[in-house]
DNA sequence: TTTTATAGACAGTCAGTCTGACTATATGTC
DNA sequence: GACATATAGTCAGACTGACTGTCTATAAAA
């Protein structure tokens, strides 16, 4: 009750990045789910969104998602029970496995793809023309500024 | 048309609002620690979003948060523990009671907004002079479009 | 007064992340 | 070739933050 005139212009920025998060990824799992993917979920997106098509290692998935090996191994684990990957020995490093996709691992990632694509542009019907456009410019802007200011934090090296 | 594709496709929009939010909150929350803050969490701000001066009901801040009792009583439970909170029976209603926010509670509400806003405005200054807000108003009216349409789903008002 | 709805409590589950300790294999240096 | 160190992955344990389901106490309505 308290929310709806008022607090329009006093929400928080990070209110309304995760709310906008938060129903994206709800259409997207949403449409995953009622294309025939139902058992994938939202964190195995990080998979879906490194992994390279020759296999990856867990390893190299966990430093690309700022995770974990653990908690990467607990992903790939499961997506690897649900038929999405299959898990091989790397040929080149004894210590080593690939993860890679399936055939229906590459069909989930494609709509995955295609769905997030669609929603965008659900989204971008909701707002004047142009306006999605330029939200995500400065988003873009925004994330990049961010990711470089990680990178001179982590590996400053006079 | 033809350059712009390429750095644009590479990021989905949910991993833009998701890395931003998650690099926000960071802050804030980091912000709210060395505030003298530190066993606030990042869930238990659905609490002091919503919660009325004079109080609310767990069912009540339950549904303005989107979450079931339950959740809400265990935020609601751990923030008492810690002395943010004090519940106390509404007079008005024998089964219920009324959650409401200390003394220790409304400054570190008054925190959570100050830093909200300071963090906000780091964000800015990564930004060329005025996008954030540009940034700002487009997502607020997405958010607002957005709210539109699931309200309209749940409660149609003509 | 009896029935039904509501507020909250209690118990248990699950997903997703973390840390820390461990094994197996590679690699580089003497 | 042997030892030290680094890397890939596993196992065990913990915690957060959400969920469902069932229960009691109370209020409101018929």
């Amino acid at each position: 009750m308290t929310g709806e005139n008022i607090s329009r212009s006093e929400r928080t920025l990070g209110y309304l990045l995760r709310h906008a998060y938060e129903q994206l990824a709800e259409r997207v799992y949403g449409g995953l789910a009622a294309a025939g993917f139902a058992d994938i979920r939202r964190a195995h997106s990080s998979v879906f969104r490194h992994i390279a098509a020759a296999g990856s290692r867990v390893s190299d998935l966990a430093e690309r998602a700022h995770m974990t090996k653990q908690s990467m191994a607990y992903l790939v684990e499961s997506l690897t029970a649900l038929g999405y990957l299959e898990v091989v020995p790397d040929p080149a490093d004894g210590r080593a496995k690939l993860a890679r996709l399936t055939a229906r691992g590459e069909a989930a990632s494609r709509a995955l793809v295609d769905l997030s694509r669609k929603v965008e542009d659900e989204f971008a019907q909701l707002l004047p023309d142009g306006q999605m456009e330029a939200l995500r410019s400065h988003l873009d802007a925004l994330t990049a500024q961010l990711e470089d200011e990680a990178g001179e934090g982590r590996s400053a090296r006079p």
